[in-house]
DNA sequence: CTTGCCTCTGACGCTAGCGTCAGGTTTTAG
DNA sequence: CTAAAACCTGACGCTAGCGTCAGAGGCAAG
């Protein structure tokens, strides 16, 4: 017969989160700042995160790369936290959906433009 | 018999230009202070531009919006301008044409991952 | 113990594409 | 002629996501 344990997460440091996320220490302090990511903190007062951390960062650097601030960010997070979400945040992933959306359709007119000036330049060097 | 004669072209000045490419006055001097729009002036000192300054100013915005700063743009004018194009010139274009192409998977999987919340939340409110 | 790496809290700096205000000239409409 | 609208040159401000430096404490290894 097994029993489970709920195993005491190892929690770990921030340059770990850094390096594990691929950005750097001084990013993971912000996004604390910003309320983004909430840390434990030891005795000494060192930032303590969870291994789930890691994944979250990432997740923020792709929103970012998106062109969410990150007041945008926090007032989205309970729709992934915990699954709960009302009218007004409903709205708000639409929105940012449809900016996004946008924005690609934008790049990719541009990068027709770039082409055609690439294909000219090159048969006609 | 009908002689053509090389019409005198109307030159505008910059509100027209702004309005013209949907852009503030202010955006229209900053280009030509980096040196993407050169402009005429009046005996006045006002500036007085050729009519193709609003698509022109319309593409910078493409492109500023593709990511590429005002100076990547003056080195590439003259891939417009003239045809004229050195390596370095196409390199330059092809790494820009790559890092818009990248831009746009990011986006798309930013979107994709959106949707995917949007999915959860909507059926699961 | 001390060497070396990691972490801490401020706090200022940076970039890029403008916005905006100040104070003055020019052009246009009536 | 005159008032309004448009234009001019500085020059400072703003945003957002960090970079970077300063000065000080924490922590495992030898």
């Amino acid at each position: 017969m097994t029993v489970t344990v709920a195993a005491a997460e190892r929690l770990i440091r921030i340059g770990e989160v850094a390096r594990g996320a691929g950005v750097s220490v001084r990013a993971v302090r912000y996004y604390e700042q910003q309320g983004l990511l909430i840390a434990e903190r030891s005795p000494s007062g060192q930032r303590l995160y969870r291994q789930d951390a890691i994944p979250l960062v990432r997740f923020f650097q792709q929103m970012f790369a998106a062109g969410l601030t990150s007041r945008r960010i926090t007032e989205l997070l309970p729709c992934w936290d915990a699954g709960h979400t009302d009218a007004e945040q409903r709205a708000m992933l639409r929105a940012e959906r449809e900016r996004i959306q946008a924005k690609i359709d934008d790049l990719q007119a541009a990068l027709d433009h770039l082409d055609k000036v690439i294909a000219i330049t090159d048969t006609h060097p």
